[in-house]
DNA sequence: ACCGAGTACCCGGTATAGCATGATAGACAT
DNA sequence: ATGTCTATCATGCTATACCGGGTACTCGGT
């Protein structure tokens, strides 16, 4: 009776939106391939139900802005684009992101010892 | 007009409880010297606001339990000791914690590849 | 013509948990 | 008494992941 999920849901706020905006950093790109891009990469929980109210919010951000392309198949696909201010949210966030990896990582170490700083 | 905080609140989420388990395995100990280690330690934007909660929601999951003890200043401190289902919990959450991590610094790596596993 | 599946998007509701604020309470000094 | 320091607890707010369902369009099979 193992837990099977890969990883913890709540652990992934905060998180889901710097990887929308690093995935459409790399490359102009709509909802639906996001999702996709984002199983390939192991994160097989998300849905379109966490991706697109995701992207609705990085719209309104200004992180993002949309344009809308007519598809072969299916209905007009919304595609993403990154915006100046986008940029530079998503380098505070993998900031944020790598400082507090750095603090989890460390943390078992030291018993107490507020100094210390190597490197 | 930098933002100053030095990693974002959303990506504690679910990361305190665990940060809690193993201080308390390490060493039972009561909320307010908790939040002290937690603050030496780097994460020096969590509160007693945020602490006595998740040690709340500890006690009541089981993870933890707690022995008052009079204290010589102010009042009777509660002292938490864990519970092998906090042990267990702390050590899924580590391993969450860790695949999570690895997940989120090998994203920015490959283009697009579901095989690839190395080591 | 109908149906299902795949594509693509959106909305409403729920639960979790970090955080702000403030109350409570004991011990001690002034 | 009043204030301060230590220590705990409760209430409410908020952001956001997640679930279920619905809408639409295209194509292929029956």
């Amino acid at each position: 009776m193992i837990d099977m999920t890969p990883y913890d849901s709540q652990m992934l706020k905060g998180l889901v939106s710097f990887l929308l905006l690093d995935l459409v950093a790399a490359e102009t790109d709509y909802g639906y391939s996001l999702v996709v891009r984002l199983h390939e990469r192991g994160f097989t929980e998300l849905t379109e139900g966490t991706v697109y109210p995701a992207l609705s919010r990085a719209e309104q951000s200004r992180w993002i802005d949309a344009v809308l392309v007519p598809s072969e198949k299916g209905p007009a696909r919304k595609y993403y684009r990154i915006t100046p201010a986008g940029n530079e949210e998503r380098l505070r966030a993998r900031a944020a992101w790598q400082r507090l990896a750095h603090l989890v990582d460390a943390f078992g170490s030291h018993p107490h010892q507020p100094e210390s700083e190597e490197k």
